[in-house]
RNA sequence: GACCCCUUCGUCUAGCGGUUAGGACACAUCCCUUUCACGGAUGCGACACGGGUUCGAGUCCCGUAGGGGUCGCCA
């Protein structure tokens, strides 16, 4: 355990924000979820400036587990955090699974620590002890000047709050403490949380004075609130991490929209990537007014960003969402093609398979309403067995060679190309919407482009 | 109830005493187009209210209202 502790040296109510740029020789901050459920938004999002502000100056981003509630913590509840941080490219330099000298780094591995801290206190002469055995903080009851990065220099009046409980009957610690504790032996210098805690960041520093530790810098940060105004819940779409993770947003996307809800980057422009992102970080420019969560705007970001990518890694993002909707992928060029012709038409790769599954069987599901339009006309038949005849003179099966054969059998029916367009879309994929017709011919083949055209034949004689 | 934070289009926001109050998402219309989309263009749409200060206020001050948060042997 550290030995050498900071000198007092309170600042709150000294100091001006303005004043807090960079007294420091190393920037240390930290993300300290508990884990009792899955990742929060909101969580995600306060981890996400924790570890912007740590790579712009070059600090360390620390993940701490503040575990000290048995009876709600799960070890899933650990790992949804760590999956959901790590999916969102938020590495931290210290914690679980990576280690680090000030660790442990799961509060449950801290007691004698906390045990020392307390007896700290305690010779100071700032506890007692209550019948039942839990220990409370006296409190200095003076008043305390919170300097915070966004909120500025916040002032509570002397407390008359009833002593704070530190330690329970059972000698486990309470979050106030342990908090305070580990940030001063973690040697946290910047506290960049949620406005909720903001109304007990004066009991922090007091705790800090008593300990005679200097008090982190603090900046809270604005919280994520529904479409209705209040605070993100369970029940609330998209409030879980993992809820992105299924629903196919790519993690850059998300990275960018969480970073415009509670801040906004001096540059032009609304999308930006990470190193940009990182170089722009400034916890000034954090608002101080809580933002609404909009799916549909996190939706839009999506789709840019899906829209950038090449092919290939188009194909290794849908992967699973292929899998999961029991489409294999056995042609990897007809698969990566398959996905990039429907880039511009989806938001979210969960919508990649209802656009797709085609290209990858012949046994799909014709729609009532294509059957119906297919037999509207009674002409459709003789149309399309004439295109098949085309089709099946084509030597040379591109998209090219595809497109020219559909004119020219339009040319031939006296018909527009645009009338033969539907009749083929339906024969070949079942659907009234997609990627243009040669393409969806020339990635399934001449063969399978033949044999779609007689089934549809087929159906509309039934 | 006490205390703390907040208040510009429906939403995210720009604005840091003088602007026709700008942009993005969403929505509407048009263009493009074999479908669906993408893209482009246009439109719709806001300074919560009331007092000050000032030649002049979205910008500064006070109040009111509204919203959010905190007051645990939860974190």
């Amino acid at each position: 355990m550290q030995t050498a502790l900071p000198a007092l040296r309170p600042i709150h109510g000294r100091l001006r924000p303005a004043d807090f740029h960079h007294p420091f020789p190393m920037i240390r901050v930290r993300f300290a979820p508990s884990p009792t459920g899955y990742l929060h938004v909101g969580g995600a999002r306060t981890a996400l400036f924790n570890w912007l502000y740590a790579r712009r100056h070059g600090g360390k981003f620390v993940l701490r587990i503040e575990d000290t509630d048995e009876a709600r913590n799960t070890e899933a509840a650990r790992q949804a955090i760590l999956d959901g941080l790590r999916w969102l490219g938020l590495d931290w330099d210290e914690g679980p699974e990576v280690g680090g000298d000030r660790g442990p780094y799961f509060q449950s591995q801290r007691k004698d620590i906390y045990d020392a801290y307390l007896a700290r206190l305690e010779a100071a002469g700032c506890t007692y002890t209550e019948e039942n055995g839990a220990v409370r903080f006296k409190f200095s009851r003076t008043a305390i000047t919170v300097g915070d990065l966004v909120c500025g220099d916040v002032a509570f009046a002397p407390t008359e709050e009833p002593d704070m409980t530190i330690r329970r009957p059972d000698g486990s610690y309470i979050f106030h403490f342990v908090n305070v504790v580990d940030d001063a032996e973690m040697g946290i210098t910047h506290v960049i949380r949620g406005e909720d805690h903001l109304s007990n960041t004066w009991k922090h520093i007091d705790l800090f004075n008593a300990l005679g530790l200097q008090a982190p810098v603090y900046a809270h940060i604005p919280l994520i609130l529904n479409p209705g105004g209040s605070k993100m819940s369970k029940r609330d779409e998209g409030s879980s991490i993992q809820s992105y993770i299924d629903a196919g947003f790519l993690p850059d996307a998300v990275f960018n929209y969480l970073c415009l809800l509670g801040w906004t980057p001096r540059a032009e422009g609304e999308k930006f990537d990470r190193a940009t992102l990182v170089s722009l970080f400034d916890p000034a420019d954090i608002h101080s007014a809580n933002a609404r969560f909009d799916m549909q705007k996190c939706t839009w970001f999506n789709a840019q960003y899906l829209r950038e990518l090449e092919p290939a890694a188009l194909l290794a993002a849908a992967r699973p969402f292929l899998a999961g909707a029991g489409l294999e992928v056995t042609d990897e060029i007809m698969a990566a093609a398959a996905v990039a012709s429907v880039r511009e038409k989806v938001s979210r790769l969960a919508e990649l398979p209802e656009w797709v599954h085609y290209f990858f069987g012949e046994d799909f599901a014709i729609e009532d309403e294509a059957l119906a339009k297919l037999r509207a006309k009674p002409e459709n038949p003789a149309l399309l067995t004439a295109v098949a005849g085309a089709f099946r003179g084509v030597s040379e099966w591109t998209e090219a060679g595809v497109q020219a054969a559909i004119e020219t059998s339009a040319a031939q029916a006296g018909v527009k190309p645009g009338a033969l367009m539907p009749l083929l879309r339906f024969a070949l994929s079942g659907q009234s919407r997609g990627p243009g017709v040669a393409t969806i011919a020339h990635r399934v083949g001449q063969a399978s482009t033949l044999r779609r055209i007689e089934r549809a034949l087929a159906e509309m004689a039934a």
